[in-house]
DNA sequence: CAGATAGGTAACCTATTCGTTACCTATGAA
DNA sequence: TTCATAGGTAACGAATAGGTTACCTATCTG
């Protein structure tokens, strides 16, 4: 997986109505663009153009029938980079994990105010 | 975590350069902002505002001694995306992973290590 | 056919990103 | 003190992202 189409997918996942569109369509497998549409806050056009970044990111899969645009979610990219990325990390997570565990734990356990850095 | 955050990360992890940085610190805790520099075919402020940029989603830690930066990669945002990723796809990818498995294997063709989400 | 519906293009605007050069500040060494 | 070095700010410019409105095309249906 070269660097450019990393560069997509992550620049395609850093959008929350993104993210959103495809949970959406991995939940309605099918569903048209409109029927999409339906659940943002944003012209028709605003949703379509997402669906389009989506689709050059091959996150989305479409299919035209008749007058509708069905839309399919495509795990590759994710599970590709999801792959890489333990990989890349893994070496490091394990080496640390307890010093991790520990600092998450500590935040979680009410200690609201002081961020680190 | 919230979307914004969610997002800060994901749009910082869509720089090759900026995921190289993270790999070239993880790889040498402490180093510094010029030292960081030499690696890369851009001006010096170019890579201090990358720098900066990851700072903000705090996947760099830095702590300045003297007139130098030494800069330190935080694994807690990309484990908490990764714990969240896992959890929102795993069902998907349990659901169609005969099929998708067969797919990455294909292209691997011998690589080693299937994931388990 | 007429009209509603689903999708799609084009043009435009604003904000952000990513790089640059020029210049400033702080620190360490001779 | 003087000067090189590490870091940092400010201002700028080109390109891209993310939204809008206006308008066009294709298909289904009464």
């Amino acid at each position: 997986m070269k660097d450019k189409q990393v560069d997509l997918v992550f620049s395609v996942l850093a959008h929350a109505a993104r993210r959103r569109m495809l949970d959406l369509v991995m939940q309605a497998p099918g569903i048209s663009v409109s029927a999409l549409g339906t659940h943002f806050d944003m012209s028709r056009i605003a949703v379509l153009k997402h669906i389009h970044v989506l689709e050059k990111a091959e996150l989305l899969i479409s299919k035209k029938e008749g007058r509708t645009r069905h839309l399919y979610f495509n795990p590759i990219p994710i599970q590709m980079i999801y792959d890489r990325w333990t990989t890349q990390y893994s070496a490091f997570w394990s080496s640390h994990m307890a010093d991790i565990k520990d600092r998450v734990e500590t935040r979680a356990a009410g200690k609201r105010g002081s961020k680190r850095a």
